[in-house]
DNA sequence: TGCCAGGCCGAAA
DNA sequence: TTTCGGCATGGC
C-alpha cells in the first residue's frame, strides 16, 4: 500500500490480527466500502477515513491527533484482542471460532447511527441493509469531501424528525421507515436520550430503548452492543448453546449454516468475559 | 410464483 | 404466555 505525505501508517499492536474485511463485513456496521486497492473508506461521526490492514496492523489515513481523538476509540484499540482470542480457545469449537474471528474488532459506533442501522436490519440481509443505509446518508446526510469524492455523514435526528414515510420512500426500506422517523422524533423531543441510556445498567437500558417503536429484543441488543459498547448485552447462554450444537467440526461449513452470525456472538461473549474479568 | 432474509407488532388462543 | 399472520422490499 502506498502511503502519501498526508497519510499516517498506524500500527496498533505488533501482535494484532486486525482484519478490515472481517471487522467491516461481519454485520456490526454497514458504512465501510471496499475500494479497488483493497482499502476501505468510511465516515464515522462526520469524519472520513480510509482504512486497511497490513500484516494484522490497523492502518488509517489522517494525523496522529485525529487518530487519538476518534479512531483509537472507534476501533477499540486499547483492548488486546489477540490475548482474548488466545485465552478463549479451550476446545475445538472455541479454537475454530477464535481463529475464524481473530480479525474482528468490536467497533464503538455512534449510538444514533447504530440504532438506525439495526432498525433497518430487521428481517433484512446485510447487502440490502448497507444499500438502504447508503441511500439514507446520500439523501439526508451532510456531504463530506474526501480524496476528491463526496461522501456523506450519517443524517442527524434533526434531519429525519420532520419527514413523512412518503419522504423516505426512495429509501425502499418498507415498513422500517416509520421506525426511523419515530426514533428521530424521540431524540428531538427529548423522550429518548443517549446520555440517559449511558448511565443505566444494561437491563434498564434495554427496557428503555425497547419502548421505541420497532425496537424488540434483537434490535435492542444489537444497539446496546454496537451503539453503546455494552458487551454484556447478549443473551449468550441460549445463543451459544445453539451455535455449539450446530458445529460439526468444520468451521468453514459452520459459517455457511444458519448460525453464520452466531459465532460472532460467541466471540463477543468471550470478549465480554475477558473485559469484565469474569 | 413462492420462499426467505440477522424482527416487530398486535390479535387471538 | 405463546403462537401466528401481516408488514415492504428484493434476491434467488
Amino acid at each position: 500500500m502506498q502511503i502519501t505525505e498526508h497519510e499516517t501508517y498506524i500500527e496498533i499492536r505488533s501482535d494484532s490480527r486486525f482484519s478490515a474485511r472481517q471487522t467491516f463485513t461481519c454485520g456490526q456496521c454497514f458504512r465501510w466500502q471496499e475500494q479497488a486497492d483493497g482499502s476501505w473508506r468510511g465516515v464515522v461521526r462526520g469524519r472520513a477515513a480510509r482504512v486497511w490492514d497490513d500484516g494484522g496492523a490497523l492502518c488509517i489515513t489522517g494525523t496522529r491527533a485525529q487518530f487519538d481523538a476518534l479512531w483509537r476509540g472507534y476501533f477499540d484499540c486499547d483492548t488486546d484482542y489477540a490475548s482474548i482470542c488466545q485465552s478463549f480457545a479451550v476446545d475445538e469449537f472455541t479454537a475454530a471460532a477464535a481463529e475464524f474471528g481473530a480479525g474482528i474488532r468490536i467497533l464503538n459506533q455512534e449510538p444514533w447511527e447504530a440504532l438506525c442501522t439495526f432498525l433497518i436490519s430487521q428481517c433484512n440481509n446485510i447487502p440490502r441493509i448497507a444499500a438502504i443505509v447508503q441511500r439514507l446518508c446520500t439523501g439526508w446526510g451532510q456531504p463530506i469531501s474526501f480524496e476528491g469524492q463526496t461522501l456523506h455523514a450519517f443524517p442527524t435526528p434533526d434531519a429525519l424528525a420532520d419527514l413523512s414515510p412518503d419522504d423516505l420512500a426512495p429509501l425502499r426500506a418498507g415498513y422500517r421507515a416509520p421506525y426511523l422517523i419515530a426514533a428521530a422524533q424521540a431524540i428531538e423531543s427529548g423522550a429518548l436520550s443517549f446520555d440517559t441510556l449511558r448511565g443505566l445498567p444494561t437491563e434498564d437500558a434495554r427496557r428503555y430503548i425497547m419502548q421505541l417503536r420497532g425496537v424488540g429484543r434483537k434490535v435492542a441488543d444489537c444497539f446496546l452492543l454496537f451503539g453503546l459498547h455494552r458487551l454484556d448485552a447478549f443473551p449468550v447462554d441460549t445463543w451459544m448453546k445453539k451455535a455449539a450444537a450446530s458445529y460439526s467440526g468444520d468451521m468453514k461449513q459452520f459459517i455457511d449454516s444458519p448460525f453464520a452470525g452466531v459465532y460472532q456472538q460467541y466471540f463477543f461473549y468471550y470478549v465480554r468475559e475477558h473485559q469484565l474479568g469474569k
